[in-house]
RNA sequence: GGCUCAAUAGCUCAGUUGGUAGAGCAGCGGAUUGAAAAUCCGCGUGUCCCUGGUUCGAUCCCGGGUUGAGCCA
């Protein structure tokens, strides 16, 4: 059977033509492994792949969600396994696309042993200053609050939730999976596109002209209700404040290309800890 | 042409009673297993326009120049 091939790389690296082009050299279908090209309706702020390039190999995952919907990378990894059980089923080379490291990171090496976040909870820590988060966390498991970023709220509030959601200490059940993490790694097989840090700006640069040139305007104008999810995409809520008369095309253009550069950087900080991809250098 | 003001980090600007300078943004580096295109942490990257002078010492004071803005002609 097939093993599936993954495709990683900061936003504008060329992922897609490169899962295109090996989708036709290995007779494979493209998977997707990208957080906001799962919604319908934001294909031109999130650059999905286009409708010429659906029609050339099987695309999968692409607009699964209505952009009403939320999703999380434990809900991604079910999405996509079956999908790629298929297309192996099938005999063909699942083509895993994606930047999203979360999300790839959970459909490569597993979910840990831990619940899924819950609104309520989230919601009622949320409106507690984080000193009293830090000094619940401290109290209930204070492994977990050692290692993790005090300063980042999110991150202590989730230690915190799944300590009370599970009653057991969030810092035995991550260990859990941890320990299992690095042999999974050595049985993957997977490229991470690199590119010239100028390069890659000027490529960014260019596509956001591009987008905003090409109906990303009127796609957000007519894009309905969207979940709290979904209008995290980058370009949402530049190009809602550009309708609202907010601020300028220029300004717009601009902000949305600081934004998906900063995206980008991070995007890299990621990859290069993913020790089992295979570094792929373009110009 | 005359007068006035400005010139400091990639950008917008602060500052130094004369002891070679610091904010925001940008940028760079990092963390990150269930919000991740999210969230958070760290880092100043500099002919202080040029050139003479005064001074132990000038980015700062004085003269000249250059560039830009404004006002008067």
């Amino acid at each position: 059977m097939p093993e599936p091939l993954y495709i990683c790389g900061a936003t504008a690296s060329g992922k897609s033509a490169k899962a295109l082009e090996l989708a036709a050299e290995l007779d494979g279908e493209i998977v997707n492994a990208d957080a906001f090209q799962l919604f319908r309706g934001l294909e031109i702020i999130t650059a999905a792949p286009t409708h010429e390039d659906r029609q050339r190999v099987p695309h999968h995952l692409y607009g699964a969600l209505d952009p009403s919907e939320r999703i999380d990378a434990g809900r991604y990894r079910e999405l996509a396994l079956p999908v790629i059980k298929d297309i192996q089923s099938r005999g063909k080379t699942p083509i895993v696309t994606g930047g999203s490291g979360l999300y790839l990171k959970f459909l490569t090496h597993g979910p840990a042993p831990l619940p899924k976040g819950d609104e309520t909870m989230r919601a009622e820590m949320e409106a507690k200053p984080l000193e009293e988060l830090v000094a619940q966390l401290r109290e209930i498991d204070p492994v977990e609050a050692e290692r993790t970023d005090l300063q980042n709220r999110r991150f202590v509030s989730r230690a915190l939730e799944i300590c009370l959601l599970t009653g057991e200490k969030a810092s035995e059940l991550r260990d859990q999976w941890e320990s299992q993490t690095a042999e999974i790694s050595e049985s993957l097989e997977g490229i991470w596109i690199q590119r010239p840090r100028e390069v890659l700006h000027a490529r960014i640069a260019e596509r956001t002209r591009w987008m905003l040139d090409n109906g990303a305007i009127e796609e957000v104008q007519d894009i309905g209700d969207v979940s709290e999810n979904c209008e995290k995409a980058i370009g949402f809520r530049e190009i809602r404040a550009l309708l609202a008369g907010e601020i300028d095309r220029a300004t717009c253009e601009q902000q949305i290309a600081t934004a998906t550069r900063q995206y980008a950087k991070r995007q890299e900080t990621w990859f290069r800890r993913e020790k089992w991809l295979q570094a792929f250098k373009a110009l």
